[in-house]
DNA sequence: TAAAGCATGTAACATGTTACATGATTGC
DNA sequence: GCAATCATGTAACATGTTACATGCTTTA
């Protein structure tokens, strides 16, 4: 995954590795985190791949390493971000991902998004299930908070929907806020 | 953490290894996975820890071990249960927390999921800050799905928000559902 | 001039997954 | 009798974190 983002990073812009750093804290961090023990041997990796090259700054008098994504590296990257993965996608893992979607064209982007929704609802639906079952327990009480963290889940993914609902049609987005409060 | 969402399922049932993570997927499979694969060699160290004990099944015709958690494995999940952690941790760890809190006295728990809420309230603060700066960005459009997931993630903390409010209080869960639809 | 931030990198550790190996029991 | 499920366990692999080592540059 981290491979992907940090081509998707520089794609954006040539960098050097403490750089990408903060632009996937600044993007992403909410969903994301990466370290530079995780981000320095990936580069290492990715040069050997060829899918960057590295050049030490002409300003030489930091010993900086910028580093530039190679076309080979381009294709890899658009092939992530377009593949429809059937995966069990956690959500962070699928945002880090929409995160690059204004690369793609939209009507990809909607099917992916489309996609995750199914997923979400049959989920939504086993969980709601579970809920009924718990509904008319005589010991509810007892499981107050048991029961709490399937009420997040279930109130998680209603959330989930009407995020996917918005974005796979490009709605503005401010009907969220405003909505609230 | 698996060790001590090991130790809160023992402490409710004795089981074997392979129940442990039936009852782990059906109650907190949302936010935690656990396979064999951590779980067994888990069970080994707390054995060593003697934490939890084991015995051959009486009925010897399977080969199944049943574990049985101590006085010692007791006081430390106790102690984990009502440790407020004032790490960063993220909703999910939280939340497979907040399963046990049945275990734990009212007092303590409320004050724990305060904490949290007010954790989130920072954070939330900072990603209304940060929608504030794009808001009136003129290449708006060029982000938008960049912006989505801003907005996803902050429709996410409103959300475990009103969670907080509402269970810290153990207003009735079904308030949740009810409102919507 | 001291602290904060820029900048790179490694080694030890932690954690967990996947695939494999093995075999008994239960339900259709 | 066959498939599904029960049941345990290991070894190789994947992934990533934390702490450490090093040293320059900018800013208060």
């Amino acid at each position: 995954m981290l491979e992907y983002i940090i081509l998707g990073t520089l794609y954006q812009q040539e960098m050097t590795g403490y750089d990408i750093r903060k632009c996937i804290e600044a993007g992403i961090g909410m969903f994301y985190k990466a370290s530079y023990g995780s981000i320095y041997p990936l580069l290492k990796r990715l040069l050997d791949l060829e899918m960057v090259t590295c050049s030490q700054a002409a300003d030489s008098s930091r010993k900086q390493k910028i580093y530039v994504i190679t076309e080979s590296g381009k294709r890899c990257f658009d092939k992530w971000l377009a593949a429809d993965e059937n995966e069990d996608y956690k959500i962070e893992m699928f945002m880090a991902k929409v995160y690059f979607f204004d690369q793609l064209n939209e009507e990809q982007a909607s099917k992916q998004i489309s996609g995750f929704q199914k997923r979400a609802e049959a989920y939504l639906s086993e969980l709601l299930h579970k809920r009924e079952q718990f509904l008319y327990n005589e010991h509810k009480d007892d499981f107050y908070f048991k029961l709490s963290t399937l009420y997040f889940g279930i109130v998680k993914l209603q959330g989930i929907l009407s995020w996917c609902e918005v974005v796979k049609n490009r709605t503005e987005l401010e009907t969220f806020v405003e909505t609230k409060v």
